[in-house]
DNA sequence: CAACTAATGTCGAGAGTTTGTCAAAGGTGG
DNA sequence: CCACCTTTGACAAACTCTCGACATTAGTTG
């Protein structure tokens, strides 16, 4: 029974020493941001506990982030582990000594780009390094502290596109690209775990034969699922004649991607036979206006989480 | 029976020898802590029993912990007997566990073959049924209670050929068949999370261009890396031509798989290069003695469980 | 581009606290 | 009588407190 009362409190040197920050760093965001409000002894000294320890950890972690100071204090007062609800609504009922904060704090906190561009060029840095580990650490932390949506619209696909920009250009050899191309697939598709079950409406992902580039289409998918959907995904190189056979009930919405128009172009026939049965959207740059015409689609221009918010919103 | 332990009762010399505590000390501590109230002797001696013993060694072991002294007798006389630190975590630096997967599946568990049995067909029919969720339980339930290395070859393994075998046989349809490989491919490389990281001997893993079958390629990797490898998984289709610059040092293993013999014979002069360089392994069904005799790397015949577990014993 | 401002980690001085240890003066017990 | 113990008060080393100053970095403004 370790009770609030029996806790274990250490004075600043030890605490310091334990998490690795400095006392006098402590000491100024707790009188800048209000970050603890430790216990103090008798004659005054600082008292720490574990709920104190959490704190300073996850404001370390949000400083690693690349948050400034004031913004990780922040998130970290209002949220020690992390693993509330992400995102950025403001966290209600801030009653937190949030006068020590400066002004010039408006609104909800939009995390500066920064965070977004530090976040891509570290898991640029980890992969190209064959460093997993370090990449998951990465998208860790961004998931709980930013709302899915923007981890997977400001990182993730950011950073896809500009892999693939990359190995194009040449600057990554190949081993690069599909290790970080798989280290990604794999914790995307973690992050789905059980999303085509449910009991939403159902979407059918899948790229067309010839068409590789599944991982766009992963992240449309969480977003979708995360949006109350349930999502079959069917991946990559995918044949579509008589792919909706064995749905029933039918399936509520297909969406074929593509990066080029050669494979939606090969399967135009099987294509607007899906379509005469179901709803079916082309997306992806290899999807055109003339050709969802010709087969009775519909396009989708847009990145696949705007796609996906857009589907959500109906 | 008025007071059977008369006798183990000490003054303060003899006490504070055995314990290691100096007198003064003692008595500091239940002056100003209050951390004792021992017995006294009719003309005033302290007298310490076994309970004032317990007590100071708490307080002793909490401090060597770095609670102030204050903190410590708190505790200490709270709860004598807790084990351990109360409270925070263990001093930075400690590093956690780093594998998920702990090798400690004792000898205990001796399923009978209806367990895989069982868990095959439940994953074929929640898989068919385009239901993830029902899968990963059955997973979940497997990997907690088996070892990792019979789950890979008793129910993965055998599922993932039977499988291929009813999509080649029409017995299910493309999307049942890429829908079930998908969530396998998630779940496994899940599994790994971190599998390029760390310090072990470090193999790359890969599927010469053309080739798509990369799921047994996974179970070979993730039983490696539970046998302390570092796994580079680069996937299927995978470019071979210089694909070992950039890695330094040098990779220990390269192993190759695929299904059948084209890819591997297109790729012949450039496996044959990276051999040259590097310790190549072929497998899979592709695979041929001749040709690994004419490519100068080594044949492995096994399932994947099994070469990996050669591998691992060298 | 220089100059200013804001944010943030770090230092140091002078005062106060915590805690183990000691000393003095005297009592206990075999 | 001598070794051991008690109480009280006092120290000193290590630790911490507050407050102000400073250095650096980044963004803004003239």
């Amino acid at each position: 029974m370790t009770s609030p009362n029996d806790a274990a409190l250490l004075r600043i040197g030890e605490f310091s020493r334990r998490i690795g920050v400095s006392d006098h760093t402590l000491r100024a965001w707790e009188s800048r941001y209000g970050l603890l409000q430790p216990k103090r002894s008798e004659g005054g000294f600082r008292l720490y506990g574990p709920e104190d320890e959490r704190r300073v950890r996850r404001m370390v972690e949000l400083i690693d982030l690349g948050l400034p100071s004031s913004q990780a204090a922040r998130i970290a007062i209002a949220d020690p582990n992390g693993s509330g609800a992400p995102g950025l609504e403001a966290p209600a009922g801030g009653q937190l000594p949030t006068s020590v904060l400066t002004s010039s704090q408006a609104p909800a906190d939009v995390p500066t780009p920064s965070v977004w561009v530090r976040a891509r060029s570290q898991l640029r840095q980890t992969l190209e390094e064959f460093e997993d580990r370090g990449a998951h650490q990465v998208l860790d932390r961004l998931l709980a502290d930013f709302a899915l949506d923007n981890v997977m619209g400001e990182v993730v696909l950011p950073f896809l596109n500009e892999l693939e920009a990359r190995w194009e250009a040449g600057q990554i050899t190949a081993a690069q690209h599909h290790f970080a191309r798989n280290v990604l697939r794999g914790r995307l598709t973690g992050l789905a775990r059980g999303w085509a079950s449910g009991s939403g409406p159902r979407a059918v992902l899948l790229c067309p034969p010839g068409e590789f580039h599944d991982l766009p289409v992963v992240v449309f998918g969480i977003i979708l699922n995360h949006g109350g959907w349930r999502v079959v995904f069917l991946g990559a190189d995918t044949p579509i004649q008589g792919i909706d056979a064995g749905f029933v009930p039918p399936a509520d919405l297909f969406v074929l991607a593509a990066v080029s128009a050669e494979p939606f172009e090969r399967q135009a026939k099987a294509i607007a036979d899906l379509a005469s049965r179901n709803l079916v959207v082309l997306a992806g740059p290899g999807a055109t206006k003339e050709l969802t015409e010709r087969t009775g689609t519909i396009l989708s221009t847009d990145d696949p989480v705007t796609a996906a918010q857009q589907v959500i919103a109906r």
